[in-house]
DNA sequence: CCACCACTATACCGAACGGTGTGGTTATGC
DNA sequence: GCATAACCACACCGTTCGGTATAGTGGTGG
């Protein structure tokens, strides 16, 4: 995984690495909208000053919280995919990734989901930011299709992402404990329709 | 469907019934937390004192909100499903209900789980509100799994729900506009090796 | 007639928001 | 030896937030 980077594209100065991880943790638990900047700057030790002469904006603060989460989000499941050698057990591997994801991480659902309810505005930066990484699990779930040598991948690969997003609500809106484990095992039935 | 009521319970003034519509339209197209009472009475071409005579607070303009949002589409579903017959074409129905809910209705995906993105705490009623809403509709499909004789409803239930939200998060989120049909697809596939 | 209710208009409150400017300290590297 | 980068502390900007207070208007029902 590439370190993050700000706005110059130079690599994270010690001081900006703290606001990053403090803003991911605070933006998740308490919301992007409802989180200051002086609280950002209190909670990372640092001035509200130095978090502005590196990221130079909030909304850049907030693109760069999700950018850094989704990258430890598809390296997570890039590791539990190549665990697996078979094709259908490569793709249900996905789903026992988001579990112990979402065990480890709290009960507040996808970042990126939010993130899109938080930011209203459809030219905001961070909601590209989250299509991309809906897009990335799809073209994996994609690859994933043509490997087990599907009739329609491309179906295929729609289906597991909507039942992918459809656990994680599952579980945080309709607070079902079960909803992962339900959808990887409807995942398997689909696939051992299909193959 | 029962009128909205407010804090007293008693039936909406000409006004407080301004008031909702307008603050149903801003917090969903604009998010809750970025939406600001004065903008809500503005809109509503009401002062903010009356907003809090016939509300009480933000908090339970939200509620009150997220209330009626839902009254809405729980009468939309039940319209739809009480149009069929067949059992299986009762399940599907709620699929048809909700693309035609999403096409009138804006991009900006399911207002519970927005609700809840938005919401931090999670002794917000408004949370309270979504988790109804959803457990609202994991009970229709059980009933409706019931009245097919699926082998195990509750699972069927669980999974149908799956599949709804995500098609809600896949279409608004990952900007899949075929989400919608692609998750019907997959629940008429589920229901035809569990029939 | 008068009390009551729904409502308008306006001014205000303390707090928090995102963002900027000044000035000073420390550490690294040429 | 000296510049530069990275950081600190602190004061300040205008704006908006949720919420309250005051004063007054029009209509309805007893």
């Amino acid at each position: 995984m590439a370190p993050a980077r700000t706005r110059a594209d130079r690599p994270l100065t010690p001081a900006a690495q703290r606001v990053l991880d403090v803003a991911g943790d605070l933006f998740y638990r308490r919301g992007i909208n409802t989180v200051g900047m002086e609280l950002v700057a209190e909670q990372a030790g640092v001035t509200k000053k130095t978090i502005y002469d590196r990221f130079g904006s909030k909304e850049a603060l907030v693109v760069a919280y999700l950018r850094a989460r989704d990258a430890r989000w598809r390296q997570w499941v890039t590791d539990a995919v190549d665990a697996e050698d078979d094709p259908v057990r490569r793709i249900l591997a996905t789903f026992d990734a988001l579990a112990e994801w979402t065990d480890r991480e709290n009960e507040r659902g996808c970042a990126m989901v939010n993130a899109c309810a938080e930011l209203a505005d459809p030219d905001h930066p961070g909601r590209a930011a989250a299509r991309d990484q809906k897009e990335w699990l799809r073209g994996r779930y994609l690859e994933l299709a043509a490997e087990l040598g599907a009739a329609d991948p491309a179906r295929l690969a729609d289906t597991l992402l909507i039942l992918h997003e459809g656990a994680v609500v599952g579980r945080s809106v309709a607070e079902l404990p079960g909803a992962i484990a339900t959808a990887r095992d409807a995942a398997a039935r689909l696939l051992a329709a299909e193959g």
